[in-house]
DNA sequence: TTGTACGCGTTATCAC
DNA sequence: GTGATAACGCGTACAA
C-alpha cells in the first residue's frame, strides 16, 4: 500500500479553510489573521504536512537545490569547500547537487546542463572545468539563477567571482625560499591549456614567482619552470623533469599541494631527502600537508571563508530569484612555513 | 526578458502531432510509427527540447536525483565512494544530492528527511549517522525508493547492505603484527556509542583482533584497547592514553586510517619513531596512507567496488521503482603492508 | 481577510 | 497509431 503524502488540500479540509490560506501560512504571507494562522499551523504540524518541492518548483519555475561543480573530489581543497557549503545550506533548507567533472571540459559542460535542467536555484563553480562560453550561454537564458565561481575569473554578467591574491602569495612564498638562501628555485605550474589552465591563480602564481626572483636580482631560468596538471601524477612527472636538468634546483615551489606531494615522491624516488637535499613548497594547505614528514610549507587558501562567502552570497540572492548582485572579491592568503622548506643552514633574517 | 524554455507543446505544434505523441517519442514508447518518431525526434533535437524534470517528477511522484549521506566528507574514504557513485550516475543521467551529516545523528536524520522530501529516486548511506528507526520510518512510507547502505548492517525490509569482511581483515592485520614479533599489540577501536558505533566493521574489527591474539596464545589486555571516534582527533587522544600505560604497546592497530594518522602524530609528539619504537597499522587505505613517511600499513577497503556495486544496484532498481531486490553482500578486504608496521628485526617467516 | 479557479509541463488513460 | 484530457500539488491573480 503506497502512502499518499499529505497535500495542501488535506490540510485545508482539516481546518476548514481554502488551500490558498494554507499556502499563505506555509509561505509566511502577511495577510493571514493571526488566529487562522495558528489554527492552520497546528494542523500542518499535526498532519506532518511537507510542501511538495517538485510541484512548488514547477509553479515557481525554480528548484530547491544548489548545484556545485568541482573538478576533483579527491582533492581535499575542493572537499573542504563543498563541506562548508553543505553545512551553510543545511541551515536554509537547500539541498546540494554535487557534480565531479573529473578534470574534463566535456563532463563539466554536461554537469552544467544537468544542473540547469534540474532547475537549481543557484550554482557554485569550483575549479576550472566549465568553459566560459558554455556558462555564458546558460546564464543568458536563465538570469534568475545566481552563479558563483571560486578561483576562476569569468567575465560574464551576473556571475560573481571569489578570488584569492595568488600573485602576492606566490611572491611571498618565493621570497621565503630566497630568504632561506636557496640558489636555484624552480616552479611547477598549472597546465597551460585545457582544464585548469584558466584557473585564476595559475598565471598569477607564475607572476608572483617571477617578481620575487627579479626583485632579488635573479635570472628566471626557463628550464626551472615545469608544467603540471594540478594533480599528484603531474607533480611527480614535473619533478622528474626538473631533476634531470643539469644543475638541478635546490628548491621547488609547486602550484598546489597535490603536485607538491607528487614532487616529494619523485624526490624520494631519486634518493633525495627533503628538505636537506631539496626544499619543497606547495599551495592550498590541504589538511594532509601538515601531516606529512616533513610537513609541507604551503600557502593557506581561505577555504572556509571562500565556502562561507559563496554560501552567504547565494543565500542573499536566492530569495530575489535574480543574480543582481554581481560580486568580485579578492581574499588574502597566508604563508605557512613548515619543515619542508627550511634550509639546513638557515639564513640570518 | 525571461527565456521560456521549450515545452512538449512547442514541439507538438511544430510537427503537428499531439503532445502525447511527443511524450511517447521522448520516453521511447514502442507504439509510435517509425516515420513520425523520426520526424518528432528531429524537431526535438532542432528546438533543443529538454523534458522538465520537475513536471515529470510531479506526475510520476519521483525525482531524478540519487541522495547520498556521508558522515564526513573530509575523510577520503567517503570521498572516493562518492566520486565513484557520481561518475556511475552521470552515465544514467541521474544527479547526486549530497549531504554531510558531520558525525551527528540529528543532522543525519534531517538529511534523510530532506532527501525523501526532495523525492529522490534512491538513497545511499555511507557511514553511520542515520539511525535505524528513522530509516525504517521512511522506508515504510516510501517503498518505491531503493536504499543502499555501505558498511552498515540495517535490518530493514528492502534496504540493501554492502559490507566488508572486517573480522577477517582485522584478524589478518593483527596476525601480521604478531608475525613481525611485536609483543604488546594495542588496538584503537571505533566509538562504543553514538554515531559510528553501529558501523558494521566496528565490533567486527575488535573480534578479529581478539581472535588473532587468542590463537597466538596471547592474553587480551583490556588496557591496550582504547576507544576512538574514527577521526584524527580521536586517534591522537587514544594513542596518548595508550602511551601512558605502564609497559606501553610496541604496535598499534587503529580501526581506520584517519585515527592511525592521529596516532602517528601522538607518537611523534611523544618522541617515538615509527616503526622503530612503535609500529602502526590502519584501515581503509585512503590515498594519503601510501604517501606518509613511513607509509602506512593498512587494510584496503574495496572502495571502488563498493561505489560501483551501490550504483549498479541502484540503477537496476530505479526503473522498477521499487526496492524489491534486497541484497546483502560481503566484500573481501586486502592487507597492504608498508613501512609503518615492519619490525626492525623482522621475523623469519 | 478569505476562497475560486487556472496554469505550470508532464505522464497516463482512454477513446478514436 | 494517434489524440484529447484528466490528474500531479502547488502558487497566485482576481473575485468575493
Amino acid at each position: 500500500m503506497q502512502h499518499r503524502s499529505v497535500t495542501l488540500r488535506d490540510v485545508a479540509e482539516h481546518c476548514d479553510v481554502s488551500i490558498a490560506t494554507v499556502s499563505a501560512v506555509v509561505n509566511r504571507a502577511t495577510w493571514v489573521s493571526e488566529e487562522t494562522r495558528q489554527r492552520v499551523q497546528g494542523v500542518v504540524d499535526g498532519l506532518g504536512y511537507r510542501p511538495n518541492q517538485l510541484a512548488r518548483g514547477l509553479k515557481t519555475r525554480r528548484g530547491y537545490a544548489v548545484g556545485v561543480i568541482v573538478s576533483d573530489l579527491t582533492n581535499p581543497f575542493f572537499t573542504e569547500i563543498v563541506r562548508g557549503l553543505s553545512h551553510a545550506l543545511r541551515e536554509t533548507g537547500n539541498s546540494l547537487l554535487l557534480c565531479d567533472s573529473d578534470h574534463q571540459f566535456e563532463i563539466g559542460d554536461l554537469n552544467l546542463r544537468m544542473l540547469f535542467e534540474g532547475h537549481v536555484v543557484g550554482v557554485v563553480l569550483v575549479g576550472d572545468t566549465v568553459r566560459e562560453d558554455t556558462l555564458r550561454a546558460y546564464t543568458r537564458r536563465q538570469r534568475r539563477v545566481p552563479v558563483i565561481a571560486i578561483e576562476r575569473d569569468y567575465d560574464i554578467d551576473g556571475v560573481s567571482c571569489l578570488l584569492t591574491d595568488s600573485e602576492q602569495g606566490a611572491y611571498t612564498i618565493t621570497r621565503h625560499l630566497i630568504d632561506q638562501e636557496f640558489k636555484r628555485i624552480a616552479m611547477i605550474t598549472g597546465p597551460h591549456e585545457g582544464p585548469g589552465s584558466t584557473t585564476y591563480g595559475r598565471a598569477q602564481r607564475v607572476d608572483g614567482y617571477r617578481r620575487a626572483l627579479r626583485e632579488a636580482g635573479r635570472v628566471v631560468d626557463a628550464r626551472l619552470v615545469a608544467e603540471g596538471n594540478f594533480r599528484y601524477s603531474g607533480g611527480r612527472e614535473a619533478m622528474q623533469r626538473l631533476l634531470s636538468v643539469s644543475d638541478r634546483p635546490d628548491a621547488v615551489f609547486a602550484s598546489n599541494d597535490m603536485m607538491a606531494l607528487g614532487a616529494m615522491e619523485a624526490a624520494r624516488e631519486a634518493g633525495l631527502r627533503v628538505p636537506d637535499d631539496i626544499a619543497l613548497a606547495g599551495w592550498d594547505d590541504i589538511s594532509v600537508a601538515a601531516l606529512m614528514t616533513p610537513a609541507l610549507t604551503t600557502v593557506a587558501m581561505p577555504k572556509r571563508q571562500l565556502g562561507a562567502a559563496a554560501a552567504e552570497l547565494l543565500i542573499r540572492q536566492i530569495p530575489h530569484g535574480a543574480n543582481h548582485e554581481e560580486v568580485r572579491q579578492k581574499f588574502p592568503v597566508d604563508l605557512v612555513v613548515r619543515q619542508s622548506s627550511l634550509s639546513s643552514a638557515p639564513a640570518r633574517i
